[in-house]
DNA sequence: CCGAATCCGTGACGATACTG
DNA sequence: CAGTATCGTCACGGATTCGG
Protein backbone atom coordinates (compact mmCIF):
# COMPACT_ATOMS: atom_id res chain seq x y z
CA UNK A 1 0.00 0.00 0.00
CA UNK A 2 2.27 2.72 -1.08
CA UNK A 3 -0.36 4.99 -3.43
CA UNK A 4 -2.07 7.27 -0.72
CA UNK A 5 -5.44 7.70 -2.61
CA UNK A 6 -7.01 10.35 0.22
CA UNK A 7 -5.47 13.63 -2.14
CA UNK A 8 -7.97 15.19 -3.95
CA UNK A 9 -7.41 18.52 -5.99
CA UNK A 10 -11.18 19.14 -5.97
CA UNK A 11 -11.38 19.35 -2.13
CA UNK A 12 -10.94 22.86 -1.03
CA UNK A 13 -8.95 21.78 2.12
CA UNK A 14 -6.47 19.51 0.60
CA UNK A 15 -2.99 20.01 0.09
CA UNK A 16 -2.78 18.92 -3.09
CA UNK A 17 -4.63 21.58 -4.29
CA UNK A 18 -1.94 24.34 -3.44
CA UNK A 19 -0.07 22.10 -5.50
CA UNK A 20 -2.22 22.11 -8.16
CA UNK A 21 -2.29 25.95 -7.71
CA UNK A 22 1.01 26.63 -7.89
CA UNK A 23 1.51 24.52 -11.27
CA UNK A 24 -1.82 25.37 -13.09
CA UNK A 25 -0.34 28.87 -13.99
CA UNK A 26 0.70 30.26 -17.13
CA UNK A 27 3.91 31.74 -15.67
CA UNK A 28 5.33 28.55 -13.92
CA UNK A 29 4.02 26.39 -17.04
CA UNK A 30 6.19 29.05 -19.56
CA UNK A 31 9.28 28.62 -16.77
CA UNK A 32 9.25 25.13 -17.06
CA UNK A 33 8.89 24.72 -20.63
CA UNK A 34 11.99 26.61 -21.18
CA UNK A 35 14.28 24.86 -18.01
CA UNK A 36 13.12 21.53 -19.65
CA UNK A 37 15.93 22.79 -22.23
CA UNK A 38 18.32 22.82 -19.87
CA UNK A 39 20.02 24.90 -17.15
CA UNK A 40 19.43 28.56 -17.63
CA UNK A 41 20.38 31.98 -16.10
CA UNK A 42 18.20 34.47 -14.66
CA UNK A 43 18.91 37.12 -17.86
CA UNK A 44 18.62 34.28 -20.49
CA UNK A 45 15.11 32.52 -18.68
CA UNK A 46 13.51 36.56 -18.99
CA UNK A 47 14.57 36.95 -22.60
CA UNK A 48 13.01 33.37 -23.51
CA UNK A 49 9.46 34.25 -21.25
CA UNK A 50 8.37 37.10 -23.25
CA UNK A 51 6.87 39.32 -21.21
CA UNK A 52 7.55 38.37 -17.86
CA UNK A 53 8.49 41.08 -15.56
CA UNK A 54 11.84 40.60 -13.46
CA UNK A 55 9.72 41.16 -10.63
CA UNK A 56 7.27 38.07 -11.34
CA UNK A 57 10.24 35.57 -12.49
CA UNK A 58 12.20 36.40 -9.29
CA UNK A 59 9.04 35.34 -7.26
CA UNK A 60 7.66 32.35 -9.44
CA UNK A 61 10.90 31.00 -9.45
CA UNK A 62 11.24 31.02 -5.17
CA UNK A 63 8.01 29.64 -5.41
CA UNK A 64 9.04 26.25 -7.35
CA UNK A 65 12.23 26.17 -5.68
CA UNK A 66 10.30 25.87 -2.41
CA UNK A 67 8.27 23.05 -3.83
CA UNK A 68 11.21 21.48 -4.59
CA UNK A 69 10.90 21.92 -8.67
CA UNK A 70 13.72 24.22 -9.43
CA UNK A 71 17.05 23.87 -7.69
CA UNK A 72 19.01 27.65 -7.66
CA UNK A 73 22.75 28.15 -8.07
CA UNK A 74 24.48 31.62 -6.98
CA UNK A 75 28.06 32.48 -8.81
CA UNK A 76 29.83 35.25 -6.72
CA UNK A 77 31.09 37.11 -10.10
CA UNK A 78 30.76 40.65 -11.04
CA UNK A 79 28.25 41.27 -13.14
CA UNK A 80 26.38 38.48 -10.91
CA UNK A 81 25.18 35.29 -12.54
CA UNK A 82 22.48 32.86 -11.06
CA UNK A 83 21.42 29.42 -12.67
CA UNK A 84 18.48 27.66 -12.30
CA UNK A 85 17.77 24.34 -13.48
CA UNK A 86 14.54 21.45 -13.18
CA UNK A 87 15.09 19.31 -10.28
CA UNK A 88 14.49 15.50 -10.39
CA UNK A 89 10.53 16.29 -9.45
CA UNK A 90 10.51 19.08 -11.36
CA UNK A 91 11.54 17.25 -14.35
CA UNK A 92 8.42 14.99 -13.79
CA UNK A 93 6.39 17.91 -14.39
CA UNK A 94 8.41 18.67 -17.96
CA UNK A 95 6.27 16.74 -19.62
CA UNK A 96 2.26 17.54 -18.39
CA UNK A 97 3.33 21.72 -18.66
CA UNK A 98 4.82 21.55 -21.87
CA UNK A 99 1.71 19.23 -23.18
CA UNK A 100 -0.42 22.24 -22.14
CA UNK A 101 1.83 24.48 -24.28
CA UNK A 102 2.35 22.00 -27.38
CA UNK A 103 -2.29 22.01 -27.23
CA UNK A 104 -2.25 25.43 -27.05
CA UNK A 105 -0.03 25.67 -30.25
CA UNK A 106 -1.99 22.81 -31.96
CA UNK A 107 -5.34 23.77 -31.81
CA UNK A 108 -4.93 27.75 -31.93
CA UNK A 109 -6.37 27.77 -35.30
CA UNK A 110 -9.63 26.26 -33.92
CA UNK A 111 -9.85 28.18 -30.55
CA UNK A 112 -9.68 31.33 -33.07
CA UNK A 113 -12.44 30.19 -35.39
CA UNK A 114 -14.73 29.06 -32.10
CA UNK A 115 -13.83 32.96 -30.82
CA UNK A 116 -15.08 34.29 -33.54
CA UNK A 117 -18.04 32.31 -34.23
CA UNK A 118 -18.90 33.29 -30.41
CA UNK A 119 -18.59 36.72 -31.06
CA UNK A 120 -21.04 36.82 -33.79
CA UNK A 121 -23.46 35.22 -32.11
CA UNK A 122 -23.76 36.79 -29.01
CA UNK B 1 2.55 19.96 -44.69
CA UNK B 2 -1.04 20.12 -42.34
CA UNK B 3 1.09 21.23 -38.71
CA UNK B 4 1.88 25.08 -38.88
CA UNK B 5 4.84 25.18 -36.78
CA UNK B 6 5.27 29.01 -36.38
CA UNK B 7 2.60 29.29 -33.17
CA UNK B 8 4.97 29.39 -29.96
CA UNK B 9 3.33 30.36 -26.64
CA UNK B 10 6.67 31.64 -25.82
CA UNK B 11 6.27 34.51 -27.83
CA UNK B 12 4.56 37.56 -26.41
CA UNK B 13 2.08 38.59 -28.97
CA UNK B 14 1.62 34.91 -30.56
CA UNK B 15 -2.26 34.18 -30.01
CA UNK B 16 -1.35 30.72 -28.59
CA UNK B 17 -0.18 32.69 -25.72
CA UNK B 18 -3.88 33.57 -25.18
CA UNK B 19 -5.02 30.36 -25.16
CA UNK B 20 -1.96 28.81 -22.84
CA UNK B 21 -3.41 31.45 -20.32
CA UNK B 22 -6.66 30.42 -20.34
CA UNK B 23 -6.09 26.75 -20.23
CA UNK B 24 -3.07 26.88 -17.56
CA UNK B 25 -5.26 28.13 -14.90
CA UNK B 26 -6.36 26.06 -11.82
CA UNK B 27 -10.30 27.18 -12.37
CA UNK B 28 -9.84 25.86 -15.89
CA UNK B 29 -8.20 22.54 -14.90
CA UNK B 30 -10.88 22.19 -11.75
CA UNK B 31 -13.66 22.39 -14.10
CA UNK B 32 -12.47 20.51 -17.34
CA UNK B 33 -11.64 17.46 -14.77
CA UNK B 34 -15.12 17.76 -13.41
CA UNK B 35 -16.40 18.01 -16.92
CA UNK B 36 -14.37 14.51 -18.07
CA UNK B 37 -16.99 12.86 -16.03
CA UNK B 38 -19.54 14.11 -18.08
CA UNK B 39 -22.46 16.60 -18.44
CA UNK B 40 -23.25 18.49 -15.42
CA UNK B 41 -25.29 21.16 -14.14
CA UNK B 42 -24.08 24.30 -12.66
CA UNK B 43 -24.74 23.87 -9.40
CA UNK B 44 -23.58 20.12 -8.80
CA UNK B 45 -20.12 21.88 -10.93
CA UNK B 46 -20.48 24.47 -7.97
CA UNK B 47 -20.44 22.41 -5.43
CA UNK B 48 -18.04 19.73 -6.83
CA UNK B 49 -15.24 22.45 -7.72
CA UNK B 50 -15.13 23.23 -3.92
CA UNK B 51 -14.58 27.18 -3.14
CA UNK B 52 -15.44 28.71 -6.38
CA UNK B 53 -17.54 31.24 -6.34
CA UNK B 54 -20.69 31.51 -8.36
CA UNK B 55 -19.41 34.53 -10.21
CA UNK B 56 -16.09 32.94 -11.04
CA UNK B 57 -17.58 29.80 -12.49
CA UNK B 58 -20.11 31.57 -14.63
CA UNK B 59 -16.89 33.82 -16.39
CA UNK B 60 -14.83 30.63 -16.50
CA UNK B 61 -17.59 28.48 -18.11
CA UNK B 62 -18.38 31.65 -20.34
CA UNK B 63 -14.67 31.85 -21.29
CA UNK B 64 -14.10 28.37 -22.19
CA UNK B 65 -17.18 28.33 -23.87
CA UNK B 66 -16.58 30.99 -26.27
CA UNK B 67 -13.25 29.54 -26.90
CA UNK B 68 -14.90 26.36 -28.00
CA UNK B 69 -14.02 23.63 -25.16
CA UNK B 70 -17.30 23.71 -23.56
CA UNK B 71 -21.03 23.81 -24.59
CA UNK B 72 -24.24 25.22 -22.79
CA UNK B 73 -27.37 23.56 -22.50
CA UNK B 74 -30.43 25.61 -21.31
CA UNK B 75 -33.63 24.06 -20.51
CA UNK B 76 -36.87 25.76 -20.24
CA UNK B 77 -37.99 24.73 -16.52
CA UNK B 78 -38.57 26.23 -13.67
CA UNK B 79 -36.53 26.37 -11.70
CA UNK B 80 -34.07 27.15 -14.47
CA UNK B 81 -31.43 24.31 -14.98
CA UNK B 82 -28.22 25.06 -17.63
CA UNK B 83 -26.15 22.18 -18.26
CA UNK B 84 -22.61 21.99 -19.19
CA UNK B 85 -20.59 19.65 -21.21
CA UNK B 86 -16.90 19.27 -22.62
CA UNK B 87 -16.78 19.56 -26.79
CA UNK B 88 -15.03 17.12 -28.99
CA UNK B 89 -12.02 19.83 -28.77
CA UNK B 90 -12.42 20.72 -24.77
CA UNK B 91 -12.24 16.23 -24.49
CA UNK B 92 -8.86 16.61 -26.40
CA UNK B 93 -7.66 19.19 -23.23
CA UNK B 94 -9.26 16.75 -20.51
CA UNK B 95 -6.16 14.19 -20.39
CA UNK B 96 -3.62 17.19 -20.40
CA UNK B 97 -5.28 19.17 -17.49
CA UNK B 98 -6.32 15.76 -15.32
CA UNK B 99 -2.57 14.66 -15.72
CA UNK B 100 -1.34 18.13 -14.07
CA UNK B 101 -4.44 16.97 -11.41
CA UNK B 102 -2.72 13.72 -10.71
CA UNK B 103 0.29 15.32 -11.28
CA UNK B 104 -0.85 17.46 -8.03
CA UNK B 105 -2.58 14.70 -5.79
CA UNK B 106 0.94 12.09 -6.53
CA UNK B 107 3.93 14.18 -5.38
CA UNK B 108 2.09 16.59 -2.86
CA UNK B 109 4.45 14.47 -0.20
CA UNK B 110 7.20 15.08 -1.94
CA UNK B 111 5.79 18.88 -2.28
CA UNK B 112 5.83 19.22 1.34
CA UNK B 113 8.55 17.89 2.59
CA UNK B 114 10.57 20.73 0.36
CA UNK B 115 8.50 23.39 1.16
CA UNK B 116 9.43 22.05 4.71
CA UNK B 117 13.18 21.96 4.48
CA UNK B 118 12.89 25.31 2.47
CA UNK B 119 11.31 26.97 4.87
CA UNK B 120 13.77 25.65 7.57
CA UNK B 121 16.89 26.46 5.99
CA UNK B 122 15.44 30.04 4.91
C1' DC C 1 25.35 45.50 -15.76
C1' DC C 2 22.49 41.65 -13.40
C1' DG C 3 19.41 40.09 -9.85
C1' DA C 4 16.30 41.33 -6.48
C1' DA C 5 13.69 44.51 -3.40
C1' DT C 6 10.28 48.39 -3.16
C1' DC C 7 6.34 51.00 -4.41
C1' DC C 8 1.96 51.28 -6.23
C1' DG C 9 -1.84 50.60 -9.62
C1' DT C 10 -4.86 47.29 -11.72
C1' DG C 11 -7.47 43.26 -12.06
C1' DA C 12 -8.95 38.93 -10.16
C1' DC C 13 -11.77 37.11 -6.76
C1' DG C 14 -15.40 36.59 -3.06
C1' DA C 15 -19.63 38.22 -0.71
C1' DT C 16 -24.00 40.03 -1.04
C1' DA C 17 -28.26 41.46 -3.00
C1' DC C 18 -31.36 41.13 -6.70
C1' DT C 19 -33.90 39.37 -11.20
C1' DG C 20 -36.04 35.98 -14.31
C1' DC D 1 -31.62 27.46 -9.77
C1' DA D 2 -28.87 30.24 -12.87
C1' DG D 3 -27.29 34.06 -13.62
C1' DT D 4 -26.30 39.59 -13.24
C1' DA D 5 -24.77 43.69 -10.70
C1' DT D 6 -22.24 46.05 -7.32
C1' DC D 7 -18.83 46.68 -4.18
C1' DG D 8 -14.73 45.75 -1.19
C1' DT D 9 -10.49 43.43 -0.76
C1' DC D 10 -6.18 41.74 -1.84
C1' DA D 11 -2.84 39.38 -4.52
C1' DC D 12 -0.76 39.79 -8.94
C1' DG D 13 1.96 42.24 -11.90
C1' DG D 14 4.61 46.34 -13.92
C1' DA D 15 7.76 50.25 -13.33
C1' DT D 16 11.34 51.85 -10.65
C1' DT D 17 15.08 51.82 -7.54
C1' DC D 18 18.61 49.58 -4.96
C1' DG D 19 22.66 46.58 -4.13
C1' DG D 20 26.88 44.33 -5.47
Amino acid sequence: MSYEPDWNVLTATCPSRTSLVRIANKWTAMIVIVLGKGRTRFRDLRTAVEGISGKVLTETLRDLERDGLVSRHVFAEVPPRVEYELTDLGRTLHGPLSALGQWAEAHITEVLDARDRYDRDH
